[in-house]
DNA sequence: GCGACCTAGATTGCATGCAATCCAGACCGC
DNA sequence: GCGGTCTGGATTGCATGCAATCTAGGTCGC
C-alpha cells in the first residue's frame, strides 16, 4: 500500500464508487497526478488496471473516461455474479467449517437490525447494511476457497450504486433478502451444495429485478458530481 | 496494434502459450525490452496486464514471472469454464441465427475431418482441430451477446498447454468431444437453452477430467523451453 | 565451522522530457 | 452560407534518468 500507483488506484476506485467522479468524466493523466501529488506513471498504471476491471474504459490515445452504465451492462454484470457467486456457494457448502457458518449466521442477524425499513436506523440510513452484506458475500467466495473465482468475481466491480441500490428495495424486497441470507446460511450448514447455490442465483437474480427496475425509473441520470466534493 | 505496448503484450503472451517461455521463467524489464526493441515502459504496461489475466505473477518490487500451473489452478479454472461457457450456449441458444448454426455445424464437421485419431491426419497433428475447437467455442460466446462474459472468459486465459492437450485425449475421448459439438448444435438448433447449457457444462468438465489425468502423470513438468526457438 | 550482519550489484518503481496523435477552431474555397 | 482543410493547443504514448528496494556474496563474530 505504500505504493503510490496502489494509492492513485484505491483513490480513483473509491472516488469513482462513491459518486465523486460521475459517469463519463474525464480522468486526465495531469489533472489526476496533479490533484494526487503525484507523477502521470502510477496514474497510468491505475487507470489501465481499472479499465480492466471495467470501472473506466480506456481508449487510446485518447484517455480514460468513468465508465457509463447502460442496462443492458446491469442485466449482465448481475446475471454473471448470479452463476460465479452460485458456484461460491456450492463449493462453500462442501467444505465450510462450523466457525464461519456462525460468522455468516451472526452477519445475517445484525443485517436485521441495522434494516432501516424495520425501524432500527433512520429511513434512508442503508451504510451499515451495505457494508455488512458486502462482507456477507466476501466470506461466502472466500469459504470457496477458489483464488480464481474470487479474482473473477473481483474483477466484475462493485457497481458504483451499491449504496444507492438499498434506497429502490422495498420493505419486502429487504425481507426477501433477509429470507435468503438465513437459507444460505442454512444450506451451508447442512452441507447441501445444490441447495446453496439455488438460493444464491436467487438471491442474485432478485437483485439485478431490484436495479434494473430502479435503473429504468432513472429518466435523469443525474450522479452527484460535486467537483470538490470530500468523502472520508 | 501499431502500438509498442500491444505489439510487447502479444508477443510475451504468444511466447508463454507455446511455450518459448517455460513455468517460473523470470520476465525482467530490461531484458524483455531489449529482446522486442523497445523500451521498459510499454513492456511494464504488458506484464501488469498479463499479470491481472493470471498468466504471469507479479512481485513488488522483484519483477514478473511466468505463472506455474498448479493442479488445482487448472481445476479451478475449468470448473469457472464450465459454469461460464455453460451460461454462454444457455444464452446463445435464445438468440442465435440459423446462419451461425450453420458455421458451428460445419466446424464440428470439419474437426471430425481433422481428427489425426481417425486417421484423416498423421497422428499427433493436432494444431488444425485444436484451432478449429478455439474457434467453436468463440463462435458460441459471441452468439452469446453479452460484453461482460466474452471480458470474463477471456480473462480467464487459454492454457499454456491447450496444443499439448488433444495429446492426451483417447480416441474415445475426442469421440465423446465430437459428439458433444454436435450435440450442442442440435440444442442451439433447437433453442433449447437449458440443454444447450447442460451439454456444454458437460463438455468443458470432461476437458477438466482429461486435463487433470494428463497433468498427473506429468511427474516431470518438462516445458519445451528452447530459449531462441521461432514458433510461426 | 556456522550463523548473522553488512555491503555491492542489480532491478523495480517513479519522475520527467520528447515525439506522435487527436480534437477544436478558424480559414479558405465553392 | 456551408463544407472541407489546415493549423494550434492539448493529451497520450514512449524513452530515459534517478531514487528506493531487494537479492547475493562476502566478512566478521561466536
Amino acid at each position: 500500500m505504500s505504493q503510490a500507483s496502489d494509492r492513485v488506484y484505491a483513490a480513483l476506485r473509491a472516488g469513482i464508487l462513491d459518486g465523486r467522479y460521475g459517469f463519463g468524466d474525464r480522468l486526465g493523466e495531469i489533472e489526476v497526478a496533479a490533484d494526487l501529488g503525484t507523477s502521470r506513471t502510477p496514474v497510468r498504471e491505475a487507470l489501465r488496471r481499472l479499465g480492466s476491471e471495467g470501472l473506466v474504459e480506456v481508449l487510446p490515445n485518447r484517455g480514460a473516461r468513468v465508465r457509463t452504465w447502460t442496462a443492458q451492462d446491469l442485466e449482465e454484470t448481475y446475471e454473471l455474479r448470479a452463476v460465479l457467486e452460485g458456484l461460491g456457494a456450492r463449493r462453500a457448502a462442501g467444505q465450510v467449517t462450523a466457525e464461519v457458518v456462525d460468522e455468516l449466521a451472526a452477519l445475517a442477524a445484525e443485517m436485521v437490525t441495522v434494516d432501516p425499513s424495520l425501524g432500527h436506523r433512520p429511513p434512508g440510513d442503508f451504510a451499515d447494511l451495505a457494508a455488512l452484506n458486502a462482507r456477507f458475500h466476501a466470506v461466502i467466495v472466500g469459504a470457496a476457497g477458489s483464488d480464481r473465482l474470487a479474482a473473477t468475481l473481483a474483477g466484475l466491480v462493485q457497481l458504483p450504486l451499491v449504496m444507492r441500490t438499498y434506497h429502490r428495495y422495498t420493505p419486502a424486497a429487504l425481507a426477501r433478502s433477509h429470507a435468503h441470507h438465513h437459507e444460505i446460511v442454512d444450506a451451508l450448514r447442512a452441507g447441501d451444495g445444490a441447495w446453496a447455490e439455488s438460493v444464491m442465483r436467487s438471491h442474485v437474480l432478485a437483485a439485478r429485478a431490484v436495479l434494473l427496475a430502479s435503473h429504468r425509473d432513472d429518466a435523469s441520470g443525474s450522479a452527484a458530481t460535486d467537483p470538490e466534493g470530500q468523502a472520508s
